[in-house]
DNA sequence: TTATATTAGTTCTATATAGAACTATTAGAT
DNA sequence: ATCTAATAGTTCTATATAGAACTAATATAA
């Protein structure tokens, strides 16, 4: 195979990975929601509060993305904003009581998409693909 | 590092790198086109001339979406579309005199890119990365 | 031959995402 | 204390992308 590929294998790997995720949260009745807005309640998960700022660099989206998706899930009640009363630039972002309802949901999808993706991989290929696709973002 | 880290990895480098081949579009003079615009190109300089059902194909995206792509393509002369005199549902699509200007640019991109995220790879890593991503994908 | 199914492509609509310009608030410099 | 910087966030606009429903053309079956 032509090395040149390993972008466009990236991209797609990217965007099915994506879908199917996509799907199993619509199995679960989870509808509206994609891969980033999972990104953030997951976060939130581990994190419990945290600002647009900080959601932002954790997902790796602009602010006025965050803006967006937030909406979103405060839309459906996954989760609330507040704002800080220490510095007024701050939001909070917290979960709502169903946000913390789904955290087994996407717990189970995690470990689903990634026994998926890992078939067939030994403990050591994982390591060594982490470990290449480390250095290749670093190269960027 | 968390091997459950790999999805979030993978769209890292995927839109960096996108990113940056936009930028080296733009410093090119070429404006207004994105990594997908790129890929129809690069294959019309593979096949010279192809159906949008096979542009689809080769860079993985709807067909709906390849309408509109290569809807921007047209708009700024980069590439034609004629009706098949055999099959009236297919339109071919070729390059004009000013896509094929840009070939080389096109080239030197991918070649940059390629050095840059393999910079530290051994031919070994390169081809280690392919196989295990080649794998995952499978596994999707 | 004619009816049906398949296929190529478009249109319409929705949405995640980002860039640019903006507001509001706090921090820092003098 | 006041002026300026920086910072957090939003709004506005543009666009790639996909799903659904559609048109038009060809292939297939009866």
């Amino acid at each position: 195979m032509d090395k040149k590929a390993v972008l466009a294998l990236i991209g797609r790997i990217h965007s099915k990975a994506n879908e199917y995720i996509t799907q199993e949260l619509e199995k679960r009745g989870i509808r509206g929601l994609v891969v980033s807005h999972g990104e953030i309640l997951v976060n939130l998960y581990r994190y419990q509060r945290l600002s647009m700022k900080e959601l932002a660099g954790k997902i790796d989206k602009r602010k006025n993305t965050l803006t967006v998706l937030v909406e979103k899930l405060i839309e459906f009640d996954y989760v609330e904003k507040t704002p800080s009363p220490e510095d007024g630039r701050f939001f909070y972002i917290t979960l709502t009581e169903k946000g913390r309802l789904f955290q087994k949901d996407f717990e189970e999808i995690s470990t689903n998409v990634y026994s998926l993706i890992y078939t067939g991989f030994s403990e050591a290929d994982q390591e060594k693909l982490m470990e290449l696709l480390e250095k290749m973002y670093k190269n960027l």
